[in-house]
DNA sequence: TTGCAATTGTTGCATTTGCAACTTATAATG
DNA sequence: CATTATAAGTTGCAAATGCAACAATTGCAA
C-alpha cells in the first residue's frame, strides 16, 4: 500500500474524517434553517440548553454546550439584546447570574425543535431503522466514555 | 413528555447533536496535535488532499476538503510561505495553478498519518470491533447518499 | 481573620473569517 | 469573430473569534 492509497483511505474511510464531514454539513444545514430566525449556532445552543433547564449560570450553560466563557458571555449578550433571555441576579452569589428565557424566548422553542428534527430526519433518512439504532448506541457509548 | 424532557432528549440523544459533539472534540484533539507542527486544521486538510493526489488546482483541493475558494487561497498562501507546497503554472490554463508538495511537504506525511491514526484510535477505543465496522458502514452510507 | 487561591464573568486587542467585489482568463453563443 | 457568460483565484473590509489580562467575588487554610 503506497502513500497515495493510505492518504485516500484515511480521508474517505476513517470514522474521524467522516464524522467531521457530516458535522460540517449538519452545521451548514442548521445555519441555513436558523437564518430566518436571525440566530447563529451558538445562540441556538444556548437556547437549547435553557429549554432543557432554566436558571443556569453562564458557566453551567457553557459546560453543557461546550462553549468557552468569553463566547458564552457574548452569546448571552446577543440573546439578551434580542430579548430572548434575561440575566437575573443569583441570591447565593454576587459574581454569577442565573439565566432565564423570556416569554419570547420560550416561544422559539417549538421552532427550534422543528429545525433540529428536520435536520436529524434528513441525516438519518438514508439508513435503516436498525442502523439508526446502532448509530445512536455507538455514539452514546463514545460520548459517555468521555472521549478526551 | 413535557418540553424540558424533549429538549434534553434532543441534546443528548439525537444523532446530529452527538455527531457535532464528537466532531468538536476531534477538532480540538487534532488541533492540539498539530500545534507542535505549527499547522492548523485547514492546512492539515490541504496537505492531506495533496498527499492523496498532487497537481490539483486550488478549486479541486477546496472541493475535496470542503473549503471555500477564499479560504483555499489563504491556506495555500500560508503553506507556500512555509515552503511545504508550491504553486506551479498550469500549461493548459493560465488562470489556474497546479499545487505540489515540496520535499519538506512530503516529509510531513508520516507525521500527519501518525496524528490522524492516534486521534482515530482514541475515538474508537471504547467501542467493539463489530461496532467499529457498523459505524464505518453507516457513516459511509450517509456520506455517499449525498446528505444535503 | 487575614491572606492567598480559585471562580465567575467581562473586555481589549490582534488574528481569523466570510462576504462581496474584483481581475484575469477561458468557454459559449450568436 | 465579437460579445457575453462562466470559471479561477485574489483581496478589501467588516464582523467574528480567541487569547490573555482584568475586576470582582467567594472559598479555603493557616
Amino acid at each position: 500500500m503506497n502513500k497515495q492509497t493510505t492518504a485516500e483511505k484515511i480521508r474517505t474511510n476513517s470514522a474521524g474524517w467522516m464524522i467531521k464531514m457530516i458535522s460540517s454539513r449538519l452545521d451548514s444545514n442548521i445555519k441555513q434553517e436558523l437564518k430566518r430566525l436571525g440566530l447563529d449556532l451558538k445562540q441556538f445552543g444556548v437556547l437549547m440548553a435553557l429549554l432543557e433547564e432554566e436558571g443556569l449560570t453562564q458557566t453551567e450553560i457553557g459546560k453543557k454546550i461546550t462553549l468557552p466563557g468569553y463566547a458564552t458571555t457574548r452569546t448571552i449578550d446577543a440573546l439578551e439584546k434580542k430579548q430572548l433571555i434575561e440575566r437575573r441576579t443569583d441570591e447565593r452569589s454576587r459574581r454569577s447570574y442565573r439565566i432565564y428565557l423570556t416569554d419570547k424566548g420560550h416561544a422559539t422553542g417549538p421552532e427550534l425543535f422543528i429545525i433540529i428534527n428536520k435536520v436529524n430526519k434528513n441525516l438519518l433518512s438514508v439508513i435503516s431503522a436498525t442502523e439508526r439504532k446502532q448509530l445512536t448506541t455507538i455514539l452514546q457509548k463514545i460520548l459517555s466514555a468521555g472521549f478526551a
